[in-house]
DNA sequence: ACATTAACTAGACTGAGTATAAGAATTCCA
DNA sequence: TGGAATTCTTATACTCAGTCTAGTTAATGT
């Protein structure tokens, strides 16, 4: 897997990048964290993280990004093995495969700041981007097995709001936190329930 | 309604301000327009744009807040005429009668300028507090009509997502536009066929 | 005149993101 | 052994949005 290395290897990486950067997002919060603090802390240049991150917001939502990684993955496969069955009933399955993955404890920390996306203009954009990238996934998804366009664009966007709620209350939950899977099901059930009956 | 002045009167405005703006815009495009250059144009300071306006993306949304003002005070004002009727219904005649000021030939310039909420981020940010506005707007008006929390979300979200595709439909549609509110039936018209079904 | 109130301005500052050119560490190959 | 070639890293300077502060200007009212 591992190619072999041409031209000066790494001294830094993104992992120290980003441990840096959740320790001071921890202390300071998100944004009174400076790209230069990060650096310094991660014994780099300042140049060196946007080497790594084209953004500081990219640091912040690098768990979700893996996550939207997995869906894609999954959604994908499910496609080619048993094409043609109903399209929301595989999205629900995917949405929570990827859920599973997800245990009680490690709660992604953006889950842990909520409130920083309404008063945190480079996160609203970056989650946006995000969120829309997520939409249009699924849409696109729903179309592939025949839903027409504006019911897969709605249906996509009542799931994506219905998987949010879902990650907030799991995050919000505390001690007592069941995996993220059990809030899923609860949250997306009635949409998928409800997007059945416009089908026929 | 107007009362006697206080103080030194405004030499600038506010419309000479957006009118100098989107001036820019079209000429140059909103990423490549400076709040310098829209100072300059309007024959004010820097400063005086601040205080106008917040942040330069505020000036590209003028008119959806104004649509969006409109939906808060039409929703508001049903609730209290005929109270406790299906929810649903009462929101989805609130956004067809916003629709329906906007005619064929006047398309708000956010609309016509889709492709930069792609690549723009400060215009990102600002659209996600937009539509999040509307989102929380819309689901409390549900709630308070009686629909459980989850599905109230979801239905919010499907609407807003459906309004939003309705916008871009008839922005695209070029010179052999209908009304506006002609593409918002259509849109929302099947979510909300799909969201009664749950209801019982 | 003089105080008060509000619109406006000048100027300096922070911090994100971009661009460029130069330096430093490693492999490949002659 | 001694260059290329490649790639990571850095220093530096720049643009632009947004904040802040202190000061100026034009009106009102007493």
């Amino acid at each position: 897997m591992t190619l072999i290395h041409r031209g000066r290897p790494p001294t830094s990486s993104r992992e120290i990048l980003q441990d840096a950067a959740f320790e001071l997002f921890l202390e300071n919060s998100y944004p009174k964290t400076t790209v230069d603090q990060i650096a310094q802390r991660a014994g780099v240049s300042r140049a060196t993280f946007f080497n790594y991150f084209p953004t500081k917001s990219d640091v912040f939502w690098v768990e979700l990004d893996e996550a939207l990684e997995l869906l894609a993955k999954t959604l994908q496969q499910g496609s080619t093995e048993r094409h043609s069955s109903d399209g929301l009933q595989q999205l629900r399955t995917s949405l929570l495969e990827v859920a599973s993955q997800m245990g009680a404890d490690r709660v992604p920390f953006a889950l842990t700041q909520g409130e920083l996306l309404g008063s945190t203009s480079d996160l609203q954009a970056s989650a946006l981007g995000r969120f829309g990238a997520m939409a249009t996934l699924m849409t696109e998804f729903l179309e592939s097995h025949n839903m027409p366009l504006a019911a897969a664009r709605a249906a996509a966007y009542a799931c994506l709001a219905a998987s949010v709620s879902a990650a907030r209350e799991w995050a919000e939950a505390g001690t007592s936190r069941q995996g993220l899977q059990a809030y899923m099901i609860a949250a997306i059930d009635p949409v998928v329930k409800g997007f059945r009956a416009t089908a026929n």
